[in-house]
DNA sequence: GTCCGCATGGGACAAACGTCACAGCGCTGC
DNA sequence: GCAGCGCTGTGACGTTTGTCCCATGCGGAC
């Protein structure tokens, strides 16, 4: 596909002009990586940020003893080590492909000439992190303030809604979604079992069904 | 104070020039609040940020319960609410004045118009904003993969830091860390006892002295 | 087919965490 | 002084969460 075509259709080109965006198209190396390759490492010096043409990322932290916080999947369209371009620091996390996935690479000095050239691509910008900010001070909260029965009732209803507004994210594994909700497998494993027991959910072979959505309401606010 | 004079602290003033500080203060609405105001309330409309000119403010979330989880304490120099404006939703936390505060109001629609005249504040502001992000960051990694004596030591490394590089913090209770870190008053207490004992702290009465860094250190990584 | 890797299911146990209750202490305001 | 309030200290207890371990089932690679 070609760069300016995928540019085109990045989460916030409705902010941009065209100028911006042949522009953008401009700076952008392309570079395609297999299903589990590092893209970042935290800690490491960050020289660019990323857009997702095709494929999903994972943006995740670990603990010493391996333990894994997702703390966002990018989508294609959507971008990812943002943050160091903008606060100067190494990268705040380590991120991963899900899926081959092709990229454009946006160095950190092609980003700030772009900003110069370009304001409507920094309110653009504003926006996204405003955006993530949102979605973490949310992580913060779930992590901080509710049960492991909680967090996973409203992931379930997450997923649920993501389905029905078109885009169906794939199934997850109980492993992700423990990583998604800084839990292990097992407590998943468990907590599944008594939404179902409870007769709030279905468990088939590779997914979930809502049985009961206002019971995991319900369960979502432990 | 002088209104510009105040706006020439601001932690990102060193970015911008002199006529977008002006701009800055010509659009900004003073405001005193008492200790305990509430300024803004998660969920509502927002309709402005917020410059932090004197006082401290803490910015949070809070349980169906009524447990509070601190996202982060604002003070003199620094901005708050500043999500909303940029991405357009509502207010993502309560806030609420620590001390007698000045406030300097800074309305959607004016810093939507000044970003449009001085594109230097769009570099600045996302320069705050990542650093704000990363922050966060970290503050999922602590609930998600740390412990609450892990989370604990690392706070009060952190203090400690933050005092000798000039501004000493004032000393946190008990409950204060507690919804920093997380968890509650008894939690805390306890896990500070349980350093007096291993020799790492000395508790005083109001303060804390740190007796071995590097144990501090070890026991971070919990 | 067999083997292997990975996802799942589940039991037993231990550690971490939260709740409740109560007591003491120091400060402020009356 | 004394009452009231907020901060602290502590013990007992139950719940939640995490760890370890093993068994099962499924699918792809060989």
């Amino acid at each position: 596909m070609d760069r300016r075509e995928v540019i085109r259709h990045v989460s916030f080109a409705g902010l941009l002009g065209d100028a911006a965006l042949e522009a953008l198209a401009a700076s952008a190396v392309e570079r395609r990586v297999e299903r589990g390759t590092l893209i970042t490492l935290e800690g490491d010096p960050a020289e660019a940020m990323y857009l997702v043409a095709a494929g999903r990322v994972k943006v995740a932290r670990y603990s010493a003893e391996g333990r894994e916080q997702i703390m966002h999947v990018v989508e294609a369209g959507d971008h990812f080590n943002t943050v160091p371009i903008f606060d100067g620091g190494p990268c705040p996390a380590t991120t991963e492909a899900l899926l081959p996935t092709t990229l454009l690479v946006l160095p950190r000095a092609a980003m700030h000439d772009l900003i110069q050239r370009y304001p409507e691509l920094a309110t653009a910008l504003l926006h996204e992190l405003a955006g993530r900010l949102r979605m973490l001070v949310g992580l913060v909260e779930d992590l901080a303030l509710h049960t492991v029965h909680g967090r996973l009732a409203r992931l379930l209803l997450q997923q649920a809604a993501a389905a029905k507004h078109g885009e169906p994210p794939p199934p997850l594994t109980h492993t992700e979604m423990a990583a998604h909700l800084g839990t292990v497998r097992e407590m998943v494993g468990r907590a599944l079992k008594s939404f179902e027991v409870a007769g709030l959910i279905a468990l088939e072979r590779g997914s979930i069904r809502i049985l009961d959505r206002d019971g995991l309401r319900k369960c979502a606010e432990m």
